[in-house]
This record gives structure tokens, C-alpha cells and sequence, in this order.
RNA sequence: GGAGAGGUGGCAGAGUGGUAAUGCAGCAGCCUGCUAAGCUGUCAUCCUUCGGGAUGCCCGGGUUCGAAUCCCGGUCUCUCCGCCA
């Protein structure tokens, strides 16, 4: 969430930021902040001092109670009743202005990046990069839910039977192939300075929160009811609740982490040709990187961590592209986000397998994740993360893009890890 | 699942009704020539007319002029027993 003294102190750049971003009724909804933040603030004022009274009351009449003059402490008393009845009435006033305050705030999603143009939907996406050679399969390509059935490496149906659809099973050499590419990922990105974890797969409600999904994404997540906790629809929320509610050194920063973790997502209201085979599952599996950051870094970050996916890309030898994503396309928490998008050529369409994003100090606001300053202050971070990689559109972007007559190739970089070069 | 103990600042750790000790670490300044020590201030959050003021001892209620301290409810952690991969 933003911090109300920056929409105070900002407030013609928090409306251009939102104005990108295509967000209704900007204009009110900050008023409104403005006015509640007033009164939440004046309020303050008058319980403060009404406090101090009662305060200073009570001082004395411990001392008189000490020198004996028990009745003047007992007039006293009398006194300390109305400060009473009147602070709890402001105190009420004050905490209705406060979460009134903060309920206003949850809806304001971050202020997009600089570099961020103003944009409705996807449609209105950049293409910033774009690398690889899609290569040319002819007229017999198939999609790579027919390639899995061919080979017999993952089934779908047999996943709608042990649990429902969008639960695949992965066979023989699909769940060698789908286990080397974890492998890989995991090896890539220590070999790139980050600290793998293993995190739970559920969390409590304070994590959800601190990394945004609740309340407002509650829906996209599976709930266990009896102990009342999430399955994670991403390693971010495990990873990055690791450092809620800590204050780190300065010189401890960057913390960089990485992750695998299988990932569930309800997907309501999904559907259509775009959910087949690979596409759209609610369970798969990710490597995830998180990056906390001095703030005078972030960016700078953010560039690495796009070099650091390419590369991994690169390696793989798939086609993709990169996107910058527009305003109104930009995560609710996100101040700046770059997509990759690997093109399935039997599908003949673009993948997303990965979003890196910069979230700058919204997420650390939530999480009251801060660092000490070069004045001795606590100041918040900046948080980043991004997929290194999704796994699910990876592999079918390796099973589209590398097939041949006679089966299926592996990917140089992959046979180490596979102990196979085809797939036949 | 049963029983018990406990939750205090970045960390450690006092405090059982009179308004949060002390130590370590951090930050700023001063001082001093010796691998750094010493001194002073600062060191949770909010408000402020920049003088201060308020809040804060897991969370929420209650008793009291006054609660970290007493009472009620919740929650989490630890220890032991039980069960178990």
C-alpha cells in the first residue's frame, strides 16, 4: 500500500500515476484519503491533549495519595471521570478514521514507474526485446497436449481422476524432464548470487496479507478451512513473508533468494482454448527469485534480473520476447513489471513464463520490512521478484518448439540434468 | 490429542499496580595517536504550533484515578507425554 504522507506530499503525481493506469474515480478516492487523513490527524490532536490532562491528573493524585490528602485526591477522581467518557468517545472517532483511512488505501494500487506508459489492457503492452529463432516445424506440428499424449509423458485425465482438471500427471521422461528443469533453474540462479530456500507450501493469514493476496485476491487462493490457511498460489508469498516485521542492516542489503515451489491457483472464471493442456493449470511449478533492495538500487536490480532470465532463455534456445508491461496491465503492487513471453509455434501464439516487477517500498509498506538508514532511521526497502522460471509453458515451449519427426530433442543445457538427449 | 511454562525495543534481558532498568549492536557528535577505547546524545510508532504531547510490553475486552504488572477471551511459541512420516 502507499504511505499517506507521500499522497500528501505528492498528490498531483500520485493522480498522473493512477491516470495511467486507467484507474476509476482517482480524483475522489484520494480526496476522500486526504480528508480522512485530515480528520484522523485532528483528532489525534484533541485525544492527545485530553490524555496529557488525564495523565497529569493521575500523577497527582498519586502523589496525594502518597502525602496522605485523601480527599482532595477523591475530588480528583471526579475529574478524570469526564476526560474519561470524553477520550473514549475520540478515541472511537479516531480509530473509525483509521481504518477508514487504511480501507481506502488497500484499494490504490502502486504508482507506476516513469518508464511506464499509460494503457487499457495487454493490448497496450510494449515489446521492449525479443531474441531466439522460432524454428520452422512444418505442416505436421502438433500442440504440445497432443505431444504429451504421443510420447505418454503427461496425463491429463489421469489427473481429473485423482483430482480434478488442471492437475496433470507427469510420466516417465515428462517428470524427468519437468524435475531437470527445476534442477537447472535452482543451479542458475545460485550460480547468480541468490540463496535457495525451501519454504512452506501453506500459509497464515498475516502472510497473505503482507504480500497483497488478501483480502482482495482471497478468491484466486485455495483456503484450508479447519486451520485456516493458504495454499500458495506463488513462492513469493512464503519468500517474501520471510522478512515481515524486520528491520535489517543496511549493509545486509541485497537479500537475494530463490525458490522452488509447486504453486495453486483456483483460476476462477477461466476458460476456452487458452486454458488447454499446459496453459492454465491450478497447480504447477515455479523457481521464483526475490530481491530486497536499498532503494537507490532497485532499479538497477530490476535490470539484472531481466538480464538473468534472458540469459537462462538464451540458454535454453527458445524464442521469446520481452514486454514492458502498460499501465493499466501493471500488477495492482507493481510499480514497474517486464513480462517474457516465449512463443509456442505449434500454437502459434506468445506464453508468459515469467514477470519480473519492481514493487518499490507498496509491498514493504504491508509488510513494515525496513532497514536502517545512514541517520540511524528505519527507512522501507524495496522489494522485486520475478519467475526464474514458470515451468508448466516452458515445457510445453520445449516440447512445441523441439520436436522433430522422430521425437523430441532436449535441450543441450538440459541432457546433464535429463540424462537423455530425446524424448521418442 | 493431553499437561505445563511463556510471549517486553534490532538482539539479550530486568521489571508483579504509580507510568518501560541495564547490556550488546546500530547511528550522530565530541575526545584521544595506536589495531580501538571513552564520553554525550540518539536508537518502536503517531501527532505537533518543534516547546512538546500521545501511544506502545503477542491480539481483543475488562477492573482501576492510574495496568507490562490484576481479571476474562483469543492467538502463537517452547518443554514433557502420546501418536506418527
Amino acid at each position: 500500500m502507499l504511505q499517506v504522507q507521500f499522497i500528501r506530499e505528492n498528490k498531483q503525481t500520485v493522480l498522473d500515476g493512477l491516470a495511467k493506469r486507467n484507474f476509476a474515480d482517482a480524483k475522489a478516492i484520494i480526496e476522500e484519503v486526504l480528508t480522512t487523513d485530515e480528520t484522523r490527524r485532528a483528532t489525534q490532536v484533541s485525544l492527545d491533549n485530553i490524555l496529557a490532562e488525564s495523565n497529569k491528573i493521575s500523577k497527582e493524585i498519586g502523589g496525594l495519595f502518597k502525602s496522605g490528602k485523601v480527599e482532595e485526591a477523591n475530588q480528583l477522581k471526579a475529574k478524570t471521570g469526564e476526560l474519561k467518557e470524553e477520550s473514549k468517545q475520540l478515541t472511537e472517532e479516531l480509530n473509525a478514521a483509521a481504518d477508514k483511512l487504511n480501507e481506502l488505501l488497500y484499494q490504490i494500487p502502486n504508482i507506476p514507474h516513469a518508464s511506464v506508459k499509460a494503457g487499457k489492457n495487454e493490448e497496450d503492452n510494449e515489446e521492449v526485446f525479443k531474441e531466439g529463432i522460432i524454428p520452422d516445424l512444418g505442416e505436421n506440428a502438433l500442440p504440445h497436449w497432443e505431444l504429451a499424449k504421443k510420447y505418454d509423458i503427461i496425463d491429463f485425465e489421469l489427473g481429473v481422476k485423482i483430482t480434478g482438471a488442471g492437475f496433470p500427471v507427469y510420466k516417465g521422461k515428462g517428470a524427468r524432464l519437468q524435475r531437470a528443469l527445476i534442477n537447472y533453474f535452482l543451479d542458475k540462479n545460485t550460480a547468480a548470487g541468490y540463496n535457495e530456500v525451501q519454504v512452506p507450501h501453506l500459509v497464515n493469514e498475516a502472510s497473505g496479507f503482507g504480500t497483497g493476496q488478501l483480502p482482495d485476491k482471497e478468491g484466486q487462493m485455495y483456503h484450508v478451512t479447519g486451520d485456516n490457511l493458504y495454499l500458495i498460489p506463488t513462492a513469493e508469498v512464503p519468500v517474501t513473508n520471510m522478512f515481515r516485521d524486520e528491520i535489517v542492516q543496511e549493509n545486509d542489503l541485497p537479500i537475494t533468494v530463490t525458490g522452488y515451489t509447486p504453486c495453486f491457483r483456483r483460476e476462477a472464471g477461466s476458460y476456452g482454448a487458452h486454458v488447454r493442456g499446459l496453459n492454465r493449470l491450478h497447480q504447477f511449478d515455479k523457481v521464483e527469485i526475490v530481491r530486497v533492495e536499498h532503494p537507490d538500487n532497485s532499479y538497477n536490480a530490476l535490470n539484472g534480473m531481466v538480464e538473468h532470465i534472458k540469459e537462462i532463455l538464451r540458454e535454453l534456445k527458445l524464442p521469446y520476447r520481452i514486454l514492458r508491461l502498460c499501465g493499466g496491465d501493471t500488477g495492482f503492487t507493481s510499480a514497474l513489471t517486464f513480462d517474457f513471453e516465449l512463443y509456442s509455434t505449434a500454437q502459434e501464439r506468445w506464453l508468459e513464463i515469467s514477470s519480473a516487477s519492481n514493487f518499490e517500498t507498496f509491498q514493504a509498506n504491508r509488510l513494515k520490512l525496513r532497514f536502517k538508514n545512514k541517520e540511524g532511521k528505519s527507512q522501507l526497502v524495496h522489494t522485486l521478484n520475478g519467475s526464474s522460471l514458470a515451468l508448466p509453458r516452458v515445457l510445453a515451449g520445449i516440447l512445441e518448439n523441439y520436436q522433430t519427426e522422430n521425437g523430441i530433442k532436449i535441450p543441450e543445457v538440459l541432457v546433464p540434468y535429463c540424462g537423455f538427449d530425446m524424448i521418442d
